[in-house]
DNA sequence: GTATATTAATTAGTGTTCTAACTATTAGAG
DNA sequence: CTCTAATAGTTAGAACACTAATTAATATAC
């Protein structure tokens, strides 16, 4: 493997993983992690209750992940199922005003965690390598 | 939080995801998973056998994970521990012969993985993002 | 209009990682 | 030299994610 190729894998991954562990330290107070409160904006983002499928797939997880996480959530009283009436396998996901309250409170600080690191870098470079951790993206799930 | 700041530690996350999935397909003929061959990988081409502490640095997980990770690998017969003689607190790694085996076989599949998603792109604008992924990640420890 | 296929949610089992608390051992301060 | 710090490894418990298999319900094919 080529040496860059070789530190772009290993940044990719490492830096991710930093990411997510430094935010869940910051959002440890609120109780919810990235994960959750991830799943949280999505659903309070959105015109309409989604299903759990919907969830999944908005934030590329199985089935199965969205699953425990919605049982997390609504174990800490964040959201609860409501069984759609018009298509009896589906339950959709619907925040709490509890889910609702911390949705608030965890968007200022996930918002202000992303600005602080963010923030000295140059938004031509972080535009493009968004776009190529974008379009790699594509290339992996057309590619399996 | 700024459109552009969100897309960005989406597809982070994601794509760093999506890697590790589809390079866990790849690899599960061989029984081993991103994780376990990035571990003897590091230990392969040290010089000399590393204590667990040592690989924990280098793969950049703590030293708990390293310890439920070398357990799995010692249970796949690729690795053993080696108590060192010097410290009594410290064992060594050393890859077995089935891990050296395996070594090399897992290194041509994740070069070939790598190459095959990495080919296409642009090595100038590869480079950049290794670089601001590498820039972020020192940026997150030091601001935790 | 029944038989087959697909979809939504779930369960079970596993892998990877974390934090927190613990033991054993070594290193450093006085 | 002894008491305290730090370090190496471990265990326990949790979160997050995956695959594979199951159940229930809906859609499609013939």
């Amino acid at each position: 493997m080529s040496d860059l190729e070789e530190r772009f894998s290993g940044a990719l991954h490492n830096t991710s993983r930093a990411w997510r562990r430094a935010l869940d330290r910051r959002l440890k107070y609120l109780g919810v992690s990235q994960a959750g409160w991830m799943t949280i904006a999505v659903a309070a983002k959105a015109r309409g209750p989604l299903s759990q499928s919907e969830l999944a797939d908005r934030l590329a997880v199985e089935g199965a992940t969205m699953v425990t996480m919605v049982d997390r959530l609504v174990k800490a009283g964040l959201v609860y199922r409501e069984p759609s009436v018009t298509d009896r396998r589906v339950k959709r996901v619907v925040l709490t005003q509890a889910g609702n309250l911390l949705y608030g409170k965890v968007r200022a600080e996930a918002t202000g965690f992303s600005r602080e690191l963010l923030a000295g870098m140059d938004a031509k470079k972080l535009l493009m390598a968004t776009e190529l951790l974008e379009g790699l993206n594509r290339a992996i799930e057309t590619v399996p």
